[in-house]
RNA sequence: UGGGGUGUGGUGUAAUUGGCAACACAGCAGAUUCUGGUUCUGUUAUUCGGGGUUCAAGUCCUCGCACCCCAACCA
């Protein structure tokens, strides 16, 4: 699926070993796995990583994943997000066939919770959360039965079926799993399986009134579809005795499913949480789930990082159990090979400088060949209008150079990209000594960037044709966090939130193949890095990456 | 406080399962270049700590230490 050769230095990670291992021990005899999303909010790279775990592992061998939405709580979850999920599933370059949902199990996980009552593993508990979690005890302290752990099967029964029909109040009873109050392992002590819940379903509407926690649903879901292998991130290494628990106590034919952990993706200068993401979008600090600084995949697609790009970081990391965070440049690397690669190559001026071609015959107009993509001969060239009136970078022009500097300054000759060298004569100033323009003498003889004589020049600069240039804007993306480690420090991730995360540009001027970009593209502006076309504005650009920048590294060291 | 998990350069991931600690990113230096991009070359830097077993330990034993997770009717 991935298209780089991008594999890790070794081998098979832990979980492809074990899976290895099982299938040539005889263990298992096939891979089926699930990515099993919650359809409460929208995906981030975090699930990347768990969905080429999921669905990559499963084709490798020969297997299958099902998408199943983990919909069992009918407060936070909406079809809005379902619909979403998919598509960004698919964005990401998976096919989910049929979606899955553990809610399409609610009438088998309520049978088996009926096998336990009668199994005597399971009981009607009439107190409310807070006597319950009181009396769950601590880490160290052993919790106490509920007054209600001994009542009979049938009565159990009676209640749990009352709960079922709607006749009990929400939060006035839950049916809880018999296990052990003393367990050293809070999760085995007597964990609630259902709670009442009078809030329509966005699938089941207001049949249920009774709704299945996640430890009830989550491994019965699996065993449903015959899943092989529950991978999901280290939290839930505390919850395997349970899921184990339950499978082993009900009646189940073919093999139970085994829950495998691995260390959920962290990236530094990012915040993952559902949570702290929502609080972003609603706190009004990005524009929306899909503002190209948010990690979330509608974020980075906008901001026109290939999926290709996200499939190959998540295969290259790898998955082991050590809790970690990748350096979000490492994510970039993999964003910039996969565009070197693939995006054609486009003048653009962001912050304009005019220049004056002195000796340029009046009103002339010459069209140049500019190559569209250095990396792919195939790509071809285009032909670019050049004149005597020219846009430049007003970082590309100094009056005073500082050491290290190789672009235009007075007495200096530099090459205009694939049109001509031009040697800096004089240049204008206002009232407050900023460059207003700067005039030029050309090489007529240089078209096309070579010198007749063979001189060389140290420095290449874009350009844009003032007489042909098209307007527009950009948007300049910086981390949303200073910090490697937003919230280190204090706490709080927003304590070192980057308030200047995002720069407008505007009365940029681009060349004018730049008004054939359709929504979408993404093209490198020379020199500059790679932009992503809004896919609703026409001229409006997104930087998806800087290029590696060495002048900005001299500079910025003295 | 009890239980569970994890510790390898700045970061992350490997190490033929007891045999010369490697790969990538980042950094630094240089070469090439009509993008100060790409590419290429070189280079800096690593086994959490103490003790033990062994010809040999990142790997095995032992005692510590640090960090993460667990006491929702969230997932």
């Amino acid at each position: 699926m991935s298209d780089g050769d991008t594999s890790t230095a070794g081998g098979d990670d832990f979980v492809r070993e074990l899976v290895r291992n099982e299938l040539s021990n005889g263990v298992v005899d096939r891979v089926i796995t699930r990515f099993p999303p919650e359809p409460n909010g929208y995906l981030h790279i975090g699930h990347a990583k768990a969905i080429t775990l999921d669905f990559g592992l499963a084709a490798e061998f020969g297997g299958r994943c099902n998408l199943r939405f983990d919909d069992t709580n009918p407060d936070t979850e909406d079809t809005e997000f379902v619909d979403a999920i998919i598509d960004d599933v698919r964005w990401l370059g998976y096919e989910p066939g049929e979606p899955l949902y553990a809610s399409d199990y609610f009438e088998q996980l309520y049978r088996w919770a009926e096998h336990l009552i009668e199994q005597g593993l399971a009981y009607v508990d009439d107190q409310d959360a807070d006597t319950i979690s009181a009396q769950r005890g601590g880490y160290g302290k052993p919790g106490v039965e509920s007054p209600f752990r001994d009542r009979t099967p049938e009565e159990n029964l009676a209640l749990f079926r009352a709960m079922r029909n709607g006749e009990c109040a929400e939060g006035s009873r839950v049916l809880r799993a018999r296990i052990d109050m003393q367990h050293e392992n809070m999760q085995l002590r007597d964990p609630v399986m259902y709670r009442i819940r009078n809030e329509p379903h966005h699938r089941t509407g207001d049949t249920w009134h009774i709704y299945p926690t996640y430890d009830w649903a989550h491994g019965q879901s699996d065993a449903i579809e015959g899943v092989t292998h529950s991978l999901c991130t280290l939290e839930f290494d505390a919850h395997r005795p349970l899921y184990d628990w339950f499978l082993q106590h009900l009646p189940l034919t073919g093999d139970a499913p085994n829950q495998t952990e691995f260390a959920r993706l962290e990236l530094t200068h990012t915040v993952t949480s559902k949570r702290r993401l929502a609080g972003l979008v609603h706190d009004g600090i990005v524009d929306g789930w899909d503002d190209p600084r948010m990690p979330t995949l509608r974020g980075l697609r906008r901001r026109g990082y290939p999926a290709a790009a996200i499939r190959d970081f998540c295969s290259y990391i790898g998955v082991s159990r050590t809790n970690s965070r990748h350096q979000i440049e490492l994510l970039e690397w993999f964003v910039r090979d996969h565009l070197n690669r693939d995006a054609l190559r486009r003048m653009a001026v962001l912050r304009p400088l005019r220049l004056v071609i002195t000796d340029w015959p009046d009103g002339h107009v010459d069209t140049v060949d500019v190559v569209n993509n250095p990396e792919d001969p195939a790509a071809g060239t285009r032909a670019v209008p050049f004149g005597g009136d020219l846009w430049i970078e007003q970082d590309d022009f100094r009056l005073d150079p500082p050491p290290k500097y190789f672009r235009l300054t007075p007495g200096r000759e530099v090459r205009l990209r694939a049109a001509y060298l031009v040697t800096c004569t004089d240049a204008d100033t206002d009232a407050d000594g900023n460059v207003t323009t700067v005039y030029c003498t050309h090489d007529p003889g240089s078209r096309g960037g070579t010198a007749p004589d063979g001189r060389k020049v140290k420095s290449t600069m874009h350009w844009v044709s003032a007489a042909h240039a098209l307007e527009g804007s950009a948007m300049l993306y910086d981390r949303l966090f200073n910090a490697d480690v937003p919230g280190d420090a204090t706490g709080d991730p927003m304590d070192d939130l980057n308030i200047a995360s995002r720069e407008i540009l505007t009365g940029c001027r681009f060349e004018p193949a730049l008004g054939d970009a359709a929504p979408g593209d993404v093209v490198q502006f020379e020199r500059l890095g790679y932009f992503a076309h809004d896919p609703r504005t026409a001229l409006l650009f997104h930087r998806t990456v800087g290029l590696r920048d060495e002048w900005a590294r001299i500079s910025a060291r003295s």
